[in-house]
DNA sequence: CTGAAAGCGCTTACAG
DNA sequence: CTGAAAGCGCTTACAG
């Protein structure tokens, strides 16, 4: 019960309890120098006025913000939005509240963009979303102004206590093998941008499940996209257009293959009858487009929330888990190939 | 240049200036009891040192925090992030930063939730997303506890300097009469869930364009959805199966008209020749579905900047606007029925 | 137009 | 195990 609309403050804790500032200090950041009877009576005090720091003074004092930070170049909507529920479900009922921040990975002055943004709002940490968190130089920038770090993407591209990662490679494999086992032997691959490590990482799951089964990847059944819906359609046609035709197509994501969808309707082929697909992400456009696709989910959200808890609780045992398997989505783009 | 790792307060540009603190913050707070002498002469100092005001200090101090808070239930992950983007593009190279908080409108507790989160932050001010931002306790809320609020929406429930709302209603006439004018008469409504403005604002809409061209709207040509692709699927599965097919359907989200698109595709009706659909949001899936889908676009990224801008910088002109027209974007799911 | 003092609500050495 | 003093880097009355 706050008095007359102010809040209480460390002090009036101190004072009703009959003990010092930083006694209750103490108690607020559970030091372990503690008498348990001192810790009993401070705690009755705080539940009985409804006390809660004050984080703006803590922060002040500590010279370190209650804010964890999303560093992201907008990979897909979707996707950081997810992250951002999971950072949420971390975060619930603590001080911590999460601050957002695009950036710009071409721009020449994105280190030094950041860099003043740390350097400012001072935050306890920053998750660093794919792509940009395959660059070294940002770990390092925050390792430098000692703000946390964790690192999601594809592959272990740190140690464990600053990434979460996905098995990218692992999963593309399976989901070719998938493709094989149907008896697909003429499977094409809708690769990812250049740079990017996820589009590495499904590539060579890719030519690994074809290699182990001894079949050919000619180049005419690879085709270099970007990730966007474009380059899904154009690289599809290519593909499509190919002396012979693949029966099968893995793009490198979802938004690729719904472009692939689409090559393959404006030539009148059907899918999985005439094509079969596979994506990755399970975007929602994988559920709701015709036929519903079948992709490669992984678990955004619950990798969001473990990055956050790196962050905000380093000891924690939830705090641990770095690698979230991924797994295939069986809709219906996917049938064994015609004889 | 800060000397040997520490950045510059307050007291070192002081100091170099030959001036008080006091006079500094002045400087800082451009306060207008300032000779342009000693201005430019702090000025001056602030720039050689490359000083920047620490927003932990000053937000004890004023018991206010420099950070913007969006409040949102997840309405639809595009428009969420494009919000934000455009919170960004109006806080670019100032000390705001962007606090994101997802809350949950079925819960009991949000409005208590949000008081808590406003009391522990001291947020500058908040943005309010749709649907919560048509809920008028928040707004109170806010009110009483200082804190700024500027909702986005559907029509003005506020006034100007609270709001910012697209005009639904008159695009959806817009888009309404474009069917008409092809030669459609048979027009069928997917609705939007009860209790949102949105879907209300966009059923008049629809209902005032068909009767000003004397256009009856039996009850079989109206669906109940609820902004979610499946009740896309089954409403505009239960308008197709009705004695008389409509010619045209007007969806009010993009996510309900793809599954209106599913719909005629599992009837083999094409769309546009057997089957017109309109959607509203201009959301990627729009452009990507076959074909691609004409829609009600409008402006978000916009609106989220000029709500920015009217929580920073209530004075300034560009945050005057709070009218942001949508637009139809005209793709390939529309013709002119069959004769 | 400018400044000295007190204060925002915490934490950090330093003692004891 | 506990406390008195100083400090984090600003702003706010209050004078002058």
């Amino acid at each position: 019960m706050a008095k007359s609309g102010k809040n209480p403050t460390i002090n009036d804790v101190a004072r009703l309890a009959g003990v010092s500032k930083k006694t209750v200090s103490r108690v607020i950041n559970r030091s372990a120098l503690l008498s348990e009877d001192t810790r009993t009576k401070v705690e009755a005090v705080i539940g009985q006025l409804g006390y809660v720091p004050n984080p703006q003074a803590r922060a002040l004092a500590l010279r370190r913000n209650f804010l964890l930070g999303l560093l992201h170049d907008n990979p897909n909507a979707q996707t950081v939005l997810k992250v951002q529920e999971g950072v949420l479900d971390a975060i619930r009922d603590t001080e911590f509240a999460l601050v957002v921040r695009p950036v710009d990975r071409h721009s020449p002055t994105m280190l030094d963009d950041i860099r003043r943004f740390l350097e400012q709002q001072r935050l306890y940490g920053v998750l660093i979303l794919p792509p940009i968190s395959e660059n070294d130089a940002l770990a390092q920038l925050c390792l430098e102004m000692g703000c946390g770090y964790v690192r999601m993407g594809s592959a272990m591209l740190d140690d464990a206590d600053h990434m979460v990662a996905s098995n990218d490679r692992e999963m593309v494999e399976a989901a070719v093998d998938h493709l094989i086992a149907l008896g697909h032997r003429r499977i094409a691959l809708i690769e990812g941008p250049e740079g990017f490590r996820s589009a590495f990482e499904r590539r060579e799951g890719f030519l690994a499940a074809m290699q182990a089964h001894g079949l050919d990847v000619p180049p005419e059944a690879r085709a270099q996209g970007n990730y966007r819906f474009e380059s899904g359609l154009a690289g599809a046609g290519q593909l499509l257009d190919a002396p012979t035709r693949p029966t099968a197509i893995f793009a490198s994501n979802d938004e690729m293959a719904s472009g692939a969808f689409h090559a393959a309707r404006q030539r009148n082929l059907r899918v999985p009858d005439d094509l079969s697909i596979i994506g990755f992400d399970d975007s929602p456009i994988a559920a709701h487009i015709w036929p519903p696709m079948t992709t490669v989910g992984w678990p955004v959200r619950e990798m969001g929330r473990a990055a956050a808890l790196k962050l905000i609780a380093p000891g924690d045992k939830s705090a641990s888990q770095s690698r979230f398997p991924a797994q295939l989505v069986k809709r219906q783009s996917v049938a064994a190939p015609k004889a």
